[in-house]
DNA sequence: TATGAATGAGCGTTCATTCAT
DNA sequence: CATGAATGAACGCTCATTCAT
């Protein structure tokens, strides 16, 4: 019961979030979307950024889910027999398909960038949420490059952050503008890696 | 006289808002760093938002003289002679300077993108700088492409968001944590692109 | 304990409106009235306007219990037994005394048809205010009228409506200026309400 | 060339009174209104009061010539062989007419009463203009009791009083709300002022 | 006379946080 | 665990007034 009570606060201050943004959510509207009082959300939060804290990593979690579930043993090297560029395109993909089935998570996220950048806890969160995203991007990186006939000056690091950045910047055009054609940068984007793996251009086909 | 003080006031919340961030800067902060009296503010400006966007533009100003005087005619086609790729390489590097040129711009920047979230007026200011932004990158591609012998599946304008998109991407990774490498990310990001528009992998050879 | 304090800060509002007007009473200045912090008054009432206009409901109880308990069943028509010159006669003595004994009420209810004429909450609880007080005028204008030989040409309403109005343009005199002598102006009033009511003059014979 | 700007300011302050209300209406309003700089009008008025007992003063003309023109010599006792009860009737008549011709006028002056209870210049200006309106309604008064085969019990002043009174707070009545029949009112008033006047009821016959 | 920039006190309101119950 | 009253600092903004030009 008392866990329950603290994971509605949680939730409840995710949905405040997403709804209105870090500066104009106080803990007062996050008690009231969460049906407690007001001053309970500091019983188990001291302040208002460690909620906020709890509330982006959980509302991180099944976006995270979904790579670690299409990366299967992602966190190891790829398997052997694997063939990486289907990984690559894989990535692609989900790319994709999160944006469109977590668009709020990166309506948070951008909100979270700007926030982080003045106040160091946001920040730390912020930093751990692009180090563990870009870590999914440079295993898959890993893979494409092992298997490059010619290996690329490039480091792997460099590359899956050159790689995730394209990806979120293509996140943030599309946040800041619900017109913009994400799907079309992402193709394009996996084009020009495609060309960049096997040494010659090739046209994406996307999965889905 | 009258106009020095207004130019004081924007030139004040500039500096004001890349040191403690758009929430954290109130506008008696800004007629104090101005050395103006706290009213004053809103007598050139009528809300605090007005102000803000003034010094953004004020902010963003320096950074795009300098691509307007990389491109020359930028903004018509490519010269005819001119060497497309020598363009997009410049373009790489320019990258790379501006961010360290303007490392405060960038702060500002992802500050502005998430106060935009959830703030019209800011939106408004942050899509123009977007859009302009990424016409740049869209007319070094045009001319890229013209030049290749297979044209690629993406769209110009694809191509364009995907590569704005992962610039800022790594402008944001920098942002964020200072030790990380941009430069190398460019590099990479360089790499790709130019194995792209020329069929196979060839390193970067970075200008400076 | 709750409820006591915001009695205590509408009774706080209620005082430091009369001493320094609508206008001149800050938010602040009821706080420090009532003896609680500043931000408290903001706590039970939603804006400046709902706690005068509380403040005013607050400071008209006791004059209008005054008239409900002069009119004892006022609310339904005269008793059949009932003398309704002799109710008129108390009605006027009712007013003198309310004068007197509310003073204060009436220099707050000036200032609120002032600011009532410009906003819009306000101006609802002064219609209000007329509206109940005029009723009771009503009541018992009904009844004289009812007793009348010859009925006049005048609707009860207009009636009512004309002697509310006197006695309120007397208090109006006598609040603008403490010197004048409104018992006298009432015991006119009654003289001609009384003349008109039994077809002829007679002097108005004060209870008091 | 330089009293036109000093009037255009009155007259601007007049209208913006009118429109907004004296709490609503800033100087830089009443500037604007005026086409002229903000500091102008503390060139001509000391304080905003200062401008604004101009503007009601300046308001107030068209009225009280009104009064002037109809009542001839009402400066002066009524002539010999006038009829006072044609004069009386006449003055009801003037009331509901002026209601409607400088509704404006008495929107201002309902604000001025509010705003004079705490402030002393303008509690000034209101007297003035209660004594000088009063003095009229005395003036027909003091006529019509000569002409009464009784003389009342109450003094001139006193029945001036209720009347002025009965008149004013008609007109708060109808400021208040539009919707209510002030004319009835007035009527009311009238018939009951000729059944005192004559000893018997009568109807009030409007001359219009 | 006239301008309009500049002042600075003050306003209504918000809100993270505390704490007695 | 939970409540919600209470605090007090801070915010964006307004405005009468002043004054150099």
């Amino acid at each position: 019961m008392p866990d329950q009570t603290k994971d509605r606060i949680i939730d409840a201050a995710y949905r405040a979030l997403v709804r209105q943004g870090y500066h104009e959510t106080s803990m007062k509207d996050i008690a009231a979307e969460a049906g407690v009082a007001p001053g309970l959300a500091h019983y188990y939060f001291e302040t208002k950024e460690d909620l906020l804290v709890a509330a982006i990593e959980r509302g991180c979690e099944p976006a995270m889910r979904a790579w670690e579930q299409a990366g299967l043993n992602l966190m190891g090297p790829l398997p052997e027999d694997a063939d990486p560029m289907a990984f690559a395109r894989m990535g692609f993909e989900l790319a994709k398909h999160e944006l469109k089935a977590y668009a709020e998570l990166f309506v948070l996220t951008f909100d979270m960038f700007g926030v982080g950048l003045h106040n160091p806890k946001i920040a730390s969160a912020v930093r751990t949420f692009i180090d563990e995203r870009r870590a999914f991007v440079a295993r898959i990186t890993q893979g494409v490059i092992a298997g490059m006939a010619e290996p690329p000056v490039a480091s792997v690091d460099a590359i899956a952050a050159s790689i995730w950045g394209s990806l979120h910047g293509i996140y943030l055009q599309k946040v800041m503008n619900p017109s913009f054609d994400a799907d079309a940068a992402i193709d394009a984007l996996s084009e020009m890696t495609m060309a960049f793996a096997t040494g010659r251009r090739q046209p994406s086909s996307p999965v889905s």
